[in-house]
DNA sequence: TGCGTCTGCTACAATATTTGTAGCAATATT
DNA sequence: AATATTGCTACAAATATTGTAGCAGACGCA
């Protein structure tokens, strides 16, 4: 899976409008939760393989390229980390997680 | 593949933590797409499949299935549209549309 | 130096998801 | 009544993900 790049056909664009380029890569299982997981501290490889449950060192490994060839992430000494690109769009994801939560007592309350 | 509701075990969460589950289904392939799309106006099944190029009958179909046990979207005369929980999950993710072209100018600069 | 241990990561087969094409039944439109 | 359009299903081929195993390099330590 090539990674997608704003400008080139992606997945949902044949021209690669950024914002379709950008819901390919995001949309790919785990990439939300690497960056969401990434937000608090820089991790290693291991790491993430422990709080990202049930990733496969395959998938995770194929992530975390396409995430640095889209300059969201970057591997320092430490592990991996939100680049300067990452912690904005976490900045803009952020407010999902208390959506997320008024969101969750729908299905609650129909219970 | 069963609809990500929150409190029940998602991928990523065996507890189904609200923004793990929300994060599931955004994160298959056109959901993101689907719900932008759905942003200026309500839209059939045909125009859907229109405007998302290459997503095949029965993945739309499949998404609109979850994205409708989800409460994101509903079914009307005139289409399928965002429910109030489909725009306001929408409206958190506008601002990803114009920091998506930014975030476009670092690959035509390095070009 | 030699021995574990931990790390990032690859191999690879099994499983799951997505695509692509065809087409059907129901509802408009002519 | 004939034709077109719609929402959607069938199903096989292609692609993505998992799960398990394991390897080579770096590290701590005797």
């Amino acid at each position: 899976m090539s990674t997608p790049i704003p400008g080139r056909p992606v997945r949902g664009s044949k021209s690669g409008q950024p914002i379709m380029a950008l819901f390919d890569l995001l949309g790919r299982s785990w990439a939300l939760g690497i960056i969401w997981n990434l937000g608090t501290r820089s991790r290693t490889f291991r790491q993430l393989q422990t709080v990202c449950e049930s990733v496969s060192p395959t998938t995770l490994n194929t992530r975390l390229k396409e995430l640095r060839n889209s300059h969201m992430i970057e591997s320092t000494i430490n592990g991996y980390r939100l680049t300067k690109s990452g912690i904005e769009v976490l900045d803009l994801l952020k407010p999902l997680g208390s959506w997320a939560n008024k969101w969750s007592d729908k299905f609650n309350q129909s219970k």
